[in-house]
DNA sequence: AAAATGTATGTAATAAAGTAACAAGTCAAC
DNA sequence: GTTGACTTGTTACTTTATTACATACATTTT
């Protein structure tokens, strides 16, 4: 499995999010407007995930909004329509890495050491969680499933 | 499997929770003081999940502490030890439901109809996840599990 | 083109959730 | 009965999130 934790050209990977975001919005009468455009570019800035007021501080400086309802707007939309992930452990948000077949959330991996959030596919997991909480009599209709440790690069030391 | 969606005998199931939690204390040498054991009874109360403020406001009208830092110490104290959980979809604390092998966190299932939150046993679910992390080299440490969907009686309609 | 409509943004005010820092009390051990 | 560890009380504050309403912009309707 591949994930944003290995080695790659992010200036690449960003540039492709971008593209995909615009396509879907293409697709499904969507506006990606200047405030929803540029918060999804300062979330593919990183690969770690940003609490709404650090997002808002950055619109802010380019005259974009200064109030919470502003970046929260943006931000809720783009989770709305899967370009961006809300991380509950950390109430913040990071962009999605990759496109998801409508609606699927995926698992995120949280390295606590260097803040890096990656996604992975986890149809099967969720498939388990279903089933587990059909047993129950429960119908699942979304999960959220975050693990927090470790990534190889901070573990090995260097890297 | 049996959860707390079941029909049950409430009160029974609150005392056990208290039962096990002064077992645990004497075993483990622990303080269960008025207001910790104060705070579980209130979580144990309902099978909803609180927050806490909420909490904070019961321990107010009985004296028992009038500042935030009073429930969430006492929260912590009851997370840190097993005896509650936070569920983090919520910003809230519901008391533990069953005896867990010591450190290893359920899945919740969360009923957005009737609020309750039920708890189940996922170790294999865990396993997958460490073994997926593990497979991007990432090394799970926590992880948190969380369903929102509908139980069994809110979907019935009545029950 | 003007009016009407729907959607997005701006702004003020406030609510809700969580923490830092320090003082004061409790309790067991010596 | 004083020390030391832990627990509670209290003040003040930070961070996160929402409500409500006004304004602007874009599309469609006339």
């Amino acid at each position: 499995m591949t994930t944003i934790f290995e080695r790659h050209d992010h200036g690449a990977c960003a540039k492709e999010a971008l593209t995909r975001a615009e396509d879907l919005a293409a697709a499904q009468g969507l506006r990606l407007t200047p405030v929803r455009r540029r918060v999804l570019e300062i979330l593919l800035e990183q690969h770690r995930a940003l609490g709404a007021y650090e997002v808002l501080e950055r619109l802010a400086a380019e005259g974009l909004g200064k109030q919470p309802p502003v970046a929260y707007r943006a931000l809720d939309f783009l989770v709305e329509h899967g370009l961006a992930h809300r991380i509950q452990r950390l109430n913040a948000f990071t962009a999605c890495q990759h496109s998801h077949p409508e609606g699927v959330a995926p698992v995120f991996l949280i390295c606590r050491s260097c803040q890096t959030v990656a996604e992975m596919d986890a149809t099967g997991l969720r498939r388990d969680l279903s089933r587990l909480g059909g047993e129950a009599g429960f119908s699942v209709e979304r999960a959220t499933i975050e693990a927090l440790g470790v990534c190889a690069a901070c573990a090995g030391g260097a890297a």
